[in-house]
DNA sequence: CTGGATCCCGTATGATACTG
DNA sequence: CAGTATCATACGGGATCCAG
C-alpha cells in the first residue's frame, strides 16, 4: 500500500487521498473558474513553491482530475468533468470557512478566481430568481470583476464593463455578505464606494449574495 | 503568519487551515456518528500515529471544532455545533470519493463509523419518503449496524436487533449502492446473504441507498 | 487500562536557484 | 514561460515510554 494512503475502504478516505494534499483543493477551486496557465495559477496562489504546484499538477492529472490541453502553442490546465464534480465539495468548504473568516490581516490577499468562487458560494438562485436581472462591476481589492445576474444564472467574468452598479470595496465586503453591515450602512462609512449607478442596488447585491455569519 | 496559513482571504483557504491537515476530516467523520472516546477514535483509524492524534484533537478542539467533554470519569470526544456543520462537507466528500473506489484491496478495511456515514451520504430521504417504514439488520464486515428508515428519517446505530430484513456483505455492498449489481444478482452470487427476512427487501434497500458511480 | 507524551527517522513541504 | 534541481526544515509515522 502506498504510504499516504489510509487503509480503508471508504469514499470519504479515497476523496481525501485524491485532494487532501495540501494546496490541492485550491488548484481546483481556480480551475473551477476557468482553464488556466501554469504562471496564472502560480499567480493565484503566491505562496505555493514552484516544485509543489508542478508536483500537485501532475497528481491531479494521474488522478483524472485535471488535464493539460493544448491551445494554440501554449499549454493550459483544465479539469476534467470529474473535476468539476468537486464544485459542490469547494462551495461546501467555502461556506463553512466563511464562518471562521475573521477581519482581513495585511499579508492576507484577494485574488480574482478565490473572490469568483467566493460570489457563487454566496449566490442564491431562488432570491436572484424573483429579482430583475442586474449587471454589477466590482472593484474587490485587486479584483475586477463584472457579475451578472440574471434570474436564477450567475455569470462571473473579469474584466470590466456596462454595469447598473458599479461599486469598490476591500474585504470588509464580507461583512455586508453575513449580514452584519446594511447596505446603506456600508456605503456611509466608506466600506462600500458606489462609483457609478444607483447605491440602492447594492441592497438587491446583498440579497442576491448572502451566506450565514458565525 | 503562521507557516502553515496559506494567505488568502477567503473561505475555502480558511476551512482548509482547520481541517486540512491529514487526518483531521476523518475524525470529523467518526465523530458525526456519535461522541467517541479517544481509544475508540484510534481503533477507528488503527493507522493513526498516536501523537497525531493527540495533536490533531488539540488542533481541532482549539479551532472550536470539538469540545472534550467528561462523561462519568471518562472524556469523551464530541463535536461542537460548528463541527456538525461540517456535515455537509463529509458527504459531498463521500459521494465524490466513492466514485473513485475502485475494488477492495486486501489491507483496506471497513469501520463501522466509515460505513454509517457511507449509508447517511447515499441516503435518498426523497425515495425513502414514499417507502414503508423499514429496519434492516446489516452485517457488513466487522461493522454490525441497525438501519432504522422511517420516512425521510435515517437512523444507524450499532449492534444487532429486531429487523424486517437482516443481511451480511462484503464491500461488494458497493457495487450494490451503484447499482451495478441487481438486488437479486447480489443475493444469487452471494455478494449479498440474505440472514433473515423477504430477500425482496434488498430491492427497497438498494432504492434507499443509492450513490452515483463513475 | 486509558490517554496521552517522547524520541528518532523518513518524507513532504518550502525557499531558492537554475534551465530548455 | 514552464517548469527542474538543490538544499533546509517541519511535519507525519512508528515505536516506546509514562502518568492517572
Amino acid at each position: 500500500m502506498a504510504a499516504r494512503e489510509y487503509g480503508q475502504y471508504c469514499g470519504i478516505t479515497r476523496a481525501l487521498e485524491l485532494i487532501g494534499e495540501r494546496w490541492a483543493l485550491l488548484l481546483v477551486r481556480d480551475l473551477l473558474v476557468g482553464p488556466r496557465r501554469y504562471s496564472e495559477l502560480a499567480a493565484g496562489l503566491p505562496r505555493i513553491p514552484t516544485n509543489i504546484l508542478a508536483a500537485r499538477l501532475k497528481e491531479l492529472q494521474d488522478a483524472g482530475i485535471l488535464r493539460r490541453a493544448p491551445r494554440s502553442r501554449v499549454i493550459v490546465y483544465e479539469l476534467t468533468p470529474y473535476g468539476r464534480e468537486l464544485e459542490p465539495v469547494v462551495l461546501a468548504l467555502g461556506a463553512w470557512g466563511f464562518k471562521a473568516m475573521g477581519d482581513p490581516r495585511d499579508e492576507q490577499i484577494i485574488t480574482p478566481d478565490s473572490m469568483t468562487m467566493a460570489l457563487r458560494t454566496a449566490f442564491r438562485p431562488l432570491v436572484a430568481a424573483d429579482l430583475p436581472a442586474t449587471v454589477y462591476a466590482t472593484r474587490l481589492g485587486p479584483a475586477e470583476l463584472l457579475v451578472r445576474v440574471d434570474g436564477a444564472a450567475l455569470a462571473v467574468t473579469r474584466g470590466d464593463g456596462p454595469a447598473d452598479l458599479t461599486f469598490a470595496a476591500g474585504p470588509g465586503i464580507r461583512r455586508l455578505i453575513s449580514g452584519e453591515l446594511a447596505p446603506d450602512r456600508a456605503i456611509a462609512t466608506g466600506v462600500v464606494e458606489v462609483l457609478h449607478g444607483r447605491g440602492e442596488l447594492l441592497d438587491r447585491f446583498a440579497s442576491t449574495f448572502h451566506l450565514a455569519a458565525a
